[in-house]
DNA sequence: CGTTGACTTGATTTCAGTCAATATCCGTGG
DNA sequence: CCACGGATATTGACTGAAATCAAGTCAACG
């Protein structure tokens, strides 16, 4: 019950509600739960620092409780990619953790992060105890693919523009904070951020935003973007 | 142990000793596989059709045994994107048939092709006898992710150049057969169908392949590419 | 202030897509 | 057997989107 390392600020009951709505522990009693979490381990990460690296052998899985990361990978050449954000209450980390090889790429943290640890041999072990767990899991995989060959289609298929459009509207969904000008995506965002994103550079982000800009659809600034015209956002994106 | 429709030049043991070998029934015993094939249905489909369309409910996971496929997906504007080869003893349909949602894609076979079929609901009644056949289906699952977010890399960072040597080198891993001219890729392929594979244009693939004809990489015709200088090919894919 | 990192903008270049014309291969049927 | 028609492929000319390169601006922060 006693988790290891977890600030006084999460509230036990709070978090077990919570990660019974997760979709790793989706189905799960409040007892189950419990059992669960004899077993991870609570870490800490300052912002801009990495939970692993990619290429290292995969040890643990992780829940993320607070912050926010992103999963990167790295070309031989040195170019990012970022492959996906994660937000609060997701895990990451689980595909390679589960399989038992390396981490296909690194995570990084955009903010303070907060999260739970479970090492690769526990979740095994607890798979066997709660088969749930493992059809979860498998849940998620598939979830992810679906969202990983949406993407791989939209860079084959879309100009860039209209990529930078998808890539902020998939932002708002998970990252919106209604201001008085619009929506906020509340996140830091450089442009340099965007361009891996979409799979672009950072000039090019820099001058599809100021062309929004003049069109009304969006207000930037320092690492900030904020959609005010939502619909015609939408619509470029389509079509 | 009947199983419909299977055409008699298909041999019982030597079917039995195939799937033994797949990644989905690996570590299943002669007895077990029987029990399976109990629940398998035979499919024969002529070249150029489809086993499924993108849209469609995911009823079926299929395994095919002879011939090739590749599954397809469509944008909304009609464009297609090759999303995967599929070679005998591979499964495909299973990330759609498991998750119990709709395909993905389509499958479109580009030989005359011999499948078996497991129903969605046959196929959980088997995992829940048969627990490896769901860890099985797993590790297929993080090996597809795996080589998705690679090919994801490719499409966000490399010129089309260099992903149709990556693209060419795969299909030599796989569909290889060594001729007196050099390592002919043994299937029907257009420039059309590279295109679609890399995500770019039969022109670009085009005027790639005759420079590289004249550089005596390759050796091109019809539908057909023969690889004459394979350690050139990959100096090209890598740098 | 001066330095630094994020951003913008213009000029230029390049890669690859588009369009159009032509060539080549292959099966089919007269 | 040859001619025709329909894929398939090649090639050239052109265009365009986006990358690259190069200044320069702006805001934050010690």
């Amino acid at each position: 019950m006693a988790i290891k390392a977890l600030p006084p600020h999460i509230d036990h009951h709070v978090l077990l509600q919570k990660l019974s709505e997760t979709s790793l522990f989706k189905g799960f009693s409040e007892a189950d739960l419990e059992q669960l979490l004899e077993y991870a381990q609570a870490r800490r990460l300052e912002s801009d620092t990495y939970f692993f690296h990619q290429g290292t052998p995969a040890q643990h899985v992780y829940i993320l409780l607070e912050g926010q990361i992103k999963v990167l990978q790295l070309t031989p050449e040195g170019q990012q990619v970022v492959m996906r954000m994660v937000d609060p209450i997701e895990i990451f980390g689980c595909v390679a953790a589960l399989s038992g090889g390396e981490y296909p790429g690194s995570a990084q943290t955009t903010k303070a992060c907060q999260a739970l640890a479970l090492s690769h041999t526990d979740i095994l072990k607890l798979m066997n105890r709660f088969p749930q767990l493992a059809i979860n899991a498998f849940q998620i995989m598939v979830k992810r693919t679906h969202e990983l060959q949406d993407r791989y289609l939209e860079l084959a298929t879309e100009p860039v523009e209209r990529r930078l459009a998808h890539a902020l509207l998939r932002l708002a969904d998970k990252n919106a904070k209604e201001t008085d000008e619009g929506i906020l995506l509340d996140l830091p965002l450089s442009r340099q951020d965007l361009s891996e994103m979409v799979g672009s550079t950072l000039y090019t982000m820099s001058r599809i935003l100021s062309a929004w800009e003049t069109k009304g659809l969006v207000k930037t600034g320092r690492e900030r973007v904020i959609i005010t015209n939502m619909s015609k956002l939408e619509a470029l994106a389509q079509d």
